[in-house]
RNA sequence: GGGCUUAUAGCUCAGCUGGUUAGAGCGCUACACUGAUAAUGUAGAGGUCCGAGGUUCGAGUCCCCGUAAGCCCA
């Protein structure tokens, strides 16, 4: 059997038909029952959406994902990997609004909310196929057969279980957040609805810069500002900056003229007080006077007043401490207002959140049931408590004429209040911009509405310590990014008031006294008995029942007392959906129990870095809170592929890039290695179509022209590896050489994929394959390959490239599953060596550390840099490499050096065409030195003396060197020190042979004789003849074992010496059997070399 | 506004715990090689290591303040 010769390397088409081989051979299940019993890997798929397109990105996720499972796999573990699908939330409910052209309003009027779920589910999966086949072709693993789909009803039968755990834990409580909401309309607004064209508008409101009195001080006052003057009578804290200045200036009240000492950022007293104002003296004042004197008599840092308590500004309803104080938050700015931000928790989102933070109570009055509700009612009217202005609406709901000269807003008429009340520093109007409703065009409030919360608070220590247990790919994504989210936890708001979502399984009584969880299908057929009994529904439910809305909504259920109870309207976060899929995957708890628990956390999962606080958290939060446990333990989190340029993709944009085009232009292979070896996945990806053609080129190109050379030769020598594996022991240097870093290679590889660096394994491969593998062992012992009989020698060649091909392609199996698999696939099938159909079934390859010997590699490093310095030489001195050279003199002070370099004499000769390898050491004399200070070792013993000393050692001549050399000690002194230096301070090397021609590198120097004498020029003769006669042979058309017959015209004496001399060479190299010099040649061909010209014929 | 990340040659990236000439590949220029040949080798040009300060005998590397870009959150 031979081994396949390409014409070239098709990348495409190969994956191709690799793809549809492991189809037919069901090789990824296979990878899967071939480890039937081993340890288990676990990987988690993070659920992507059906509803749009893949793209690029999407290659770099799954490429990611795929390469540790295959990698794990290689290492014995049984790895199953479930795919799964996101179905539900806002994103599938917006598109399918747009198509259908309805708005939110309309579900439930124009079209049945029955309806428009079925469209939902329509939707979600309308791209299912072209993400099946992205997929497929990248060569991502995955079990598409059996995924989880989080709107099956066993799906969300886990989720209702998991939610039913939380609130039996008393973790799941119904509370309120600050969201915009449209009194007008009745409805809270959606960010994505705020976000419609429009809802922002440049609007006049009446801005208020209001007198907070310090408690215990006579007229000391704090200064904030708001541009919403009804939210005042709800104020409970202030709030100031950690690093802002403030000062506390002395003035009067321009409504009042009453003494005041006002406290503002230090950076807003310009704004307040006019320059003009400056030079006037605070005695000079008289009531009424236009131009108002300040001071500035003290200045504070915002910690500093902290804890600062004041009186309510409008005492209408009292509020116990720590109400009333002066907090910190930081989105405080000094760009406007007064560098001090008055706070009402029930009327702003960042006023709850630091209210929340720090134990500040909100403004609150009880309705007729006795609940807490904020004192602005739902229509936007102030409750009855606000007793000089109950029953007035906040903003302009009930449309009245703005421009009747009688007319005067809530916000002026507070205004009035509190300037008469000493409590007004500045009223004006204020132009800005401010939400409005897009049903209504009236201004939005945010308001305190209803919410359904995860108590996440109450676990944040632990998940914060679990969180340390996680090993995250970048750290400081972990420790940064996520570790101060959960720092700073809030707890998890879980309601959203759409429809296509998982609905809230709890039911409640109209006076919101009783309240039932349903965890199971089973609980609900019962309690719906019971409610059937009690005449509440018509019929039990079936098996059937879907728990999607609006068929939950029709369920009413029987209280404990007795009374009707009805659902929650609320649908659940999305992100609960996939952040319980470690559970609800597996229909935990009601069935695979045992699956779930062997897969449970997770060893791996990796996402984008915009995850973070989203599946990564939602993960995290429902594993620790209900399992105490981590939910994975390795996660990477991978940057964005931006285009080119480091411009983010859009359409708008129009610089996306079409995942298709790319895997159908540069194949799957080094578009993945592109991805992957670049750049660290976590870091941003530049995506540059003409960095993958260079992977596809110098990578894929160079293994592949590796291989082929191997098949060539290995097909005339018919090598199959039949024969014995030659020891790696009695093998050539350059053999061993080769294996040593072959399994250097594989033991970092190792190391770097089970520490998730892809990029360093792949970089790793890249620079063995084409700097060792090709550029070095390949060159430097071609000769072995196409020269002479099957000898060991030959042989062990063989078997060495063989071994390295063979290890690579498994190596690199993860990253480049398609070529790999072809590679390993044309060498196993030939010679049969392992019993496998598919390099992802093999394993791992073992590292052999006896077989590594770094002083081999060292000394081949060595070889490398000589050979480099010589041809530089040759190419300075404009001598062809074919002309062979005498001697090359390297000097060498240690030697140990000696020693190793005199080991690899042999490579250095033929690789730079010299006779021999010569070594000067110091008897010679003629080696001039050079002395360096050793930094390293200085400054560790005298520190700021260094400079010194360094300068004193640049003076050093030859017999300061010698002194040192002798191991003898040198004093020097440095003002008026004695130091005493030893050879470790120094190091010394060889700089110059005079009279040479050297080149240096480093610490290494060689000189090269050039003179060539009259044996090495006919031998330069006899091996330019040799090149021609090959370019001839080329063009001839031979094939490489073709014998042929070569004569040569008669010439003067010294050319046809050195024919003859070297006629042995000749024809060895070229393949020919008889070398003649005729007298009279005819019909050969003229060939010119330098000077000289041959006339040649080859008869074959 | 806050958190995190990134910034090194025209481009893409290395640069370990600070050590004195900052590297590689691609691209460019020149030359060589010519049975791996749409390959390869050698050499050259190309750097205020984003900016300003600081620590240190010594900073691309550590600290601080900025600038720009990106992500997430407000």
């Amino acid at each position: 059997m031979k081994y396949i010769e390409y014409k070239d390397l098709d990348l495409v088409n190969m994956a191709g038909e690799i793809l549809s081989e492991w189809k037919k051979r069901d090789i990824f299940n296979k990878s899967i029952e071939s480890r039937e019993g081993n340890e288990t890997f676990t990987f988690y798929e993070g659920p992507p959406s059906a509803n749009g397109t893949p793209g690029i990105h999407h290659v770099m996720a799954r490429a990611l994902k795929d390469i540790f499972c295959r990698y794990k796999t290689l290492k014995g573990f049984q790895v199953k990997r479930k795919g799964g699908w996101d179905t539900h939330g806002l994103p599938v409910e917006i598109k399918v609004e747009k198509e259908l052209g309805i708005t939110k309003d309309d579900i439930g009027k124009k079209i049945s909310i029955e309806e428009y779920n079925q469209k939902c589910k329509e939707a979600v999966m309308k791209f299912k196929d072209e993400w099946d086949e992205l997929t497929e072709r990248i060569g991502y693993w995955v079990d598409l057969d059996n995924p989880y789909i989080t709107f099956d009803r066993d799906y969300m039968e886990s989720l209702w279980y998991l939610l039913k755990a939380f609130y039996d834990k008393g973790l799941l409580y119904k509370g309120y957040t600050i969201q915009p909401y449209s009194p007008a309309a009745g409805t809270g607004l959606s960010s994505h609805e705020l976000n419609q064209p429009g809802c922002y508008k440049m609007v006049k409101d009446t801005s208020i810069t209001a007198q907070f009195k310090i408690k215990n001080t006579e007229n000391d006052y704090f200064l904030a500002w708001t541009t919403t003057p009804w939210t005042l009578p709800a104020n409970s804290a202030l709030a100031v900056g950690k690093n802002i200045n403030y000062v506390k200036v002395r003035t009067f009240n321009p409504y009042t003229y009453e003494p005041v000492n006002v406290i503002l950022a230090e950076d807003r007293v310009g704004a307040y007080f006019g320059a003009d104002s400056k030079d006037l003296k605070i005695e000079d004042y008289q009531a009424g006077d236009k131009r108002i004197p300040y001071e500035v008599i003290e200045s504070y840092k915002g910690s500093e007043l902290v804890g600062m308590t004041y009186e309510q500004l409008l005492p209408y309803i009292p509020l116990p401490h720590p109400a009333f104080t002066v907090v910190m938050a930081d989105y405080v700015t000094t760009e406007d207002g007064t560098g001090i931000v008055h706070i009402s928790k029930t009327f702003g989102a960042d006023d709850f959140r630091v209210s929340v933070q720090n134990n500040i109570p909100g403004v609150m009055v009880k309705d007729d049931l006795g609940n807490d509700v904020p004192i602005v009612d739902k229509k936007g009217r102030f409750v009855k408590e606000i007793t000089d202005f109950a029953g007035m609406y906040v903003k302009n709901y009930e449309g009245k004429d703005e421009s009747d000269p009688a007319y005067k807003s809530t916000d002026v008429l507070i205004a009035i209040k509190l300037k008469g009340e000493n409590k007004a520093f500045r009223v004006e109007k204020y132009e800005h911009s401010y939400p409005h409703c897009w049903r209504t065009d009236k201004p939005v409030l945010y308001y305190p509405l209803d919410s359904w919360f995860i108590k996440t608070t109450a676990y944040k220590d632990r998940l914060v310590n679990l969180n340390k247990t996680i090993n995250w790919k970048p750290a400081s994504t972990g420790t940064g990014r996520f570790g101060n989210w959960l720092e700073n936890l809030v707890d998890w708001n879980l309601s959203r008031s759409r429809f296509w979502g998982t609905p809230l399984p709890i039911w409640r009584t109209k006076d919101q006294k009783e309240e039932k969880c349903i965890g199971s299908m089973e609980e609900l057929k019962a309690e719906v008995e019971k409610s059937v009994e009690a005449g509440f529904m018509d019929a039990p439910i079936g098996d059937d029942f879907d728990l999607h809305r609006p068929y939950v909504d029709n369920v009413v259920l029987k209280s404990d007392s007795g009374k009707q109870m009805f659902r929650e309207e609320a649908l659940i976060d999305v992100w609960f959906d996939s952040g319980a899929m470690p559970f609800a995957q597996w229909h935990y708890p009601f069935e695979n129990k045992d699956i779930f628990e062997k897969s449970f956390p997770a060893d791996y999962i990796t996402e984008g870095v915009d995850q973070t606080r989203g599946w990564f958290f939602t993960l995290h939060a429902i594993a620790g809170m209900l399992n105490d446990s981590v939910a994975f333990k390795n996660v990477i989190a991978n940057g964005l592929v931006l285009d080119k340029h480091g411009n983010k993709m859009s359409k708008r944009l129009g610089n996306t890039v079409d995942p298709f085009k790319t895997l159908e232009t540069f194949g799957p292979d080094a578009t993945r290695w592109y991805m992957i070896a670049n750049a660290n996945p976590w870091d941003n990806l530049k995506f540059n179509p003409e960095g993958i053609q260079e992977v596809q080129r110098r990578f894929f190109g160079t293994l592949h022209n590796t291989y082929s050379f191997f098949a060539l030769y290995a097909n005339l020598d018919q090598f199959t590896f039949e024969d014995e594996e030659i020891p790696v022991t009695k093998r050539p240097e350059s053999d061993r050489w080769i294996i040593s870093k072959l399994n250097s290679l594989v033991l970092a590889v190792d190391e770097f994929l089970a520490d998730y660096e892809p990029t360093k394994a792949c970089r790793a491969i890249q620079d063995f394959v084409i700097d060792d593998l090709s550029n070095w062992y390949v060159r430097l012992n071609r000769k072995r390959f196409w020269v002479g009989d099957y000898t060991e020698d030959k042989k062990a060649a063989y078997q060495t490239l063989y071994t390295c091909l063979v290890t690579v392609a498994k190596l690199a199996s993860p990253v480049a599953p398609f070529y790999m698999e072809r590679l390993f696939l044309d060498l196993n099938n030939t010679t049969g060596q392992e019993q496998l159909e598919s390099v992802h079934l093999g394993y791992f390859p073992e590292a052999q550390p006896a077989l590594i010997d770094k002083s081999l590699e060292k000394k081949m490093k060595l070889s490398q840099s000589i050979s480099s310095l010589v041809h530089s030489l040759r190419k300075k001195e404009k001598i062809k490499v074919r002309q062979p050279l005498a001697r090359v003199l390297i000097p060498v002070l240690d030697p140990e050096i000696k020693e190793m370099i005199h080991e690899v004499e042999d490579l250095i000769k033929t690789e730079v065409n010299v006779k021999s390898v010569e070594y000067i050491d110091d008897t010679t004399g003629v080696i001039v030195k050079k002395i360096k200070p050793n930094f390293r070792e200085l400054g560790k013993k005298y520190g700021s003396k260094v400079k010194h000393i360094a300068a004193a050692i640049k003076e050093f001549g030859q017999e300061e060197i010698g002194i040192l050399e002798k191991g003898s000690q040198l004093e020097i002194h440095i003002e008026e020190e004695t130091i005493y230096l030893d050879i470790d301070d120094v190091e010394i090397l060889s700089e110059d042979i005079p009279g040479w021609l050297v080149a240096s590198d480093g610490s290494l120097t060689v000189a090269l004789d050039v003179s060539i004498t009259e044996d090495l020029r006919k031998e330069g003769i006899a091996r330019d003849l040799v090149n021609r006669v090959q370019n001839l042979r080329k063009d001839m058309g031979l094939e490489v074992q073709d014998k042929i017959m070569i004569s040569i015209g008669k010439n003067e004496a010294m050319i046809n010496d050195a024919l003859l001399d070297n006629k042995g060479y000749i024809c060895r190299e070229t393949q020919a059997l008889s070398l003649d010099i005729k007298e009279n040649l005819s019909d050969g061909k003229l060939l010119e070399m330098d000077e000289l010209k041959l006339l040649v014929r080859i008869d074959v």
